[in-house]
DNA sequence: CTGATAAAACACCAATTGGTGTAAAAAAGC
DNA sequence: GCTTTTTTACACCAATTGGTGTTTTATCAG
């Protein structure tokens, strides 16, 4: 009865998603994104409605994969201080954000100039707010456990991650030398001794 | 015998600093170059070369500043932690980054896709490299003074504290809540004890 | 096979981007 | 006062931006 598109918008995002991270938001164009994907203005404007619906999709399935690998683990009941320590070396892998020095994206998000719409916000708020969360849960879990001081505030040390995550993004996106990089981490690890 | 130009490019270089630093050098447009230093098009690229011209200039202007407040303090020989202390405070005052989300634009330039030109790269680059030689010196004079355990690398912490400016530029920027960004410092220079 | 529906291909839009060419205007030496 | 020099004011440029309207094309229920 209709004509079926011939593409799959869950790949699209994918690749839209990629280019998004890899040059931010207004670097990439809907030229650029028509290459990228593959599929005509036209038709990313009937799936997504605009090239800010795209974005938003894309972030959706950034948080998605966030969600699995870094946000999941630290809300988890078993969290702790190797799950924070898995976390930050995570981000800081070849295949994370030094990866094409990409960073994270929702960092670059939270920064960027043009991206202030209300939804986009909102978005940026909740993500921070749950790693954020996330850390408390790890910190806390450890601290009961035994393996944090109990001097140690996991409110004020997880506020201290929440910014040591958007450092990391910044330098990964900076290109800074691994090494420095690494001593960054390191030294942030070790605040919870 | 010649017609004096009736503007001072001094003043144009400090209001088109404001306006890189406030809006990004992308989204800083010609257009509100013009609005903002009073000066047409034609008068900024006599004066100027160029829009990246202009921007270097303003950059330039920025370390200046930079170098007087934060830079010269740390490599002085009386450097040490009330030292690292101040110039960290300082970057998060509201006078400083904190101003209207401002961040530190060698930062924001360095995390930038678009302003990689060769002499920005190399730009960014000094800077860094300036600032990680001022925390080496401090963090020195410091261990030297007892005033830093022995057991800690000064190169190490050099490393990690370039990462908490870079850190404290992306949640200035980002907009995170104050409390977080003191928590954030002060967790940071806790590293020292 | 036919007709309805939606997707694809394509040209097209106004607005804005960084950058320039041209002509009027202002200052100072002669 | 005239000439020279350079800045100004203003129109103009091609290229690109995000976004649409229109026509053709492919599918499938009937």
């Amino acid at each position: 009865m209709v004509r079926p598109r011939e593409f799959d918008a869950d790949v699209v995002t994918d690749r839209a998603l990629d280019l998004f991270w890899r040059e931010g938001y207004e670097c990439a164009s809907l030229s650029a994104l028509e290459r990228e994907t593959g599929v005509g203005r036209k038709g990313l404007y009937n799936t997504f409605g605009s090239k800010q619906g795209l974005f938003l999709e894309s972030l959706n399935r950034y948080v998605e994969r966030a969600s699995e690998l870094v946000l999941a683990p630290l809300e988890s009941a078993g969290a702790g201080r190797a799950t924070i320590a898995h976390v930050l070396g995570l981000l800081a892998s070849q295949e994370g954000q030094l990866k094409e020095n990409r960073g994270c994206l929702i960092c670059l998000t939270a920064e960027s100039e043009v991206t202030q719409t209300e939804e986009v916000l909102q978005f940026v708020h909740g993500y921070f707010q749950r790693l954020r969360q996330g850390f408390v849960n790890a910190l806390g879990s450890a601290q009961t456990g035994g393996d944090l001081g109990a001097e140690k505030d996991p409110d004020v040390l997880a506020d201290f991650l929440v910014g040591t995550v958007m450092g990391l993004s910044a330098m990964a996106r900076a290109g800074r030398p691994r090494t420095q990089i690494m001593h960054y981490i390191d030294t942030a690890l070790a605040t919870l001794d």
